[in-house]
DNA sequence: ATGATAGTGATACTGCGATATCAAACATAA
DNA sequence: TTATGTTTGATATCGCAGTATCACTATCAT
């Protein structure tokens, strides 16, 4: 039967407040605040655990470490900063993705990554 | 100085036909029609060479080996076939990505990927 | 034709993300 | 409070994409 650890609590803590999937040292690195001795080995098994249970999903941008973020939040797509790297989430969506494809092609799903720089790094004097 | 050989044309014959970005393993396989004895190392020098002088670009699809393609081809976006995984080029764009990025945000560049089951696939009985 | 040298193929090695191991620590039921 | 069995942290190990090595081969200017 699965126990309520600090830990488990910590890493639980962390995606619940997060403004956009994490990669597994993001969580490990931010868990530590909550529970200091955390192991990275810890943070590899919870996060799958928590993905064979259907709790967080895997997201993966090009060319970067997987990132994962709670299930369950409404259709969104991500916002990498060139600056800072952080990813946010797009609450909104392109439409008519369907006439993009060819004839005879069904499109069952998409992605859409934007690139650019965030409010934050755009505001630091450079 | 760089010589044509016959490992390399076989390589940039390769890309030249494709209809989308190929990953490492793909290339070799199809090259290996043209010169049979190639190896995969040449193959990893030979992208890594074209890369390098701008001849290819690489495109990274999420969960996927990087994929290559020459460089210098209008702006598209891709579909990958959920049956073979084949990857295809879609020339056509998204219009007013601008209007999904928060105030204060600075939209740079854009990555759309669609899946689903191309026509190939969809035609089997299955 | 031939010599200089860039390129090739086989394979050993590297780098690194992720997993397995195991003794110690902790959570929970009784 | 105690016993049981899950979880943890440190670290060894694995898997695999990609690179380095090196003897041999092929290209190409002469």
């Amino acid at each position: 039967m699965q126990r309520n650890t600090q830990q488990r609590q910590a890493i639980q803590s962390v995606l619940s407040t997060a403004m956009g999937p994490l990669t597994i040292p993001e969580i490990h690195q931010a868990a530590q605040r909550r529970a200091p001795s955390l192991g990275i080995a810890t943070v590899y098994r919870t996060i799958r655990r928590m993905l064979d249970q259907g709790a967080i999903l895997q997201i993966g941008i090009p060319g970067e470490l997987p990132r994962y973020e709670n299930a369950g939040r409404s259709h969104h797509h991500f916002f990498q900063c060139r600056t800072c790297s952080r990813v946010y989430e797009i609450h909104d969506c392109p439409r008519d993705l369907d006439r993009l494809i060819p004839e005879g092609f069904e499109l069952e799903d998409h992605e859409v990554f934007l690139f650019g720089r965030c409010n934050e790094c755009r505001s630091v004097v450079s």
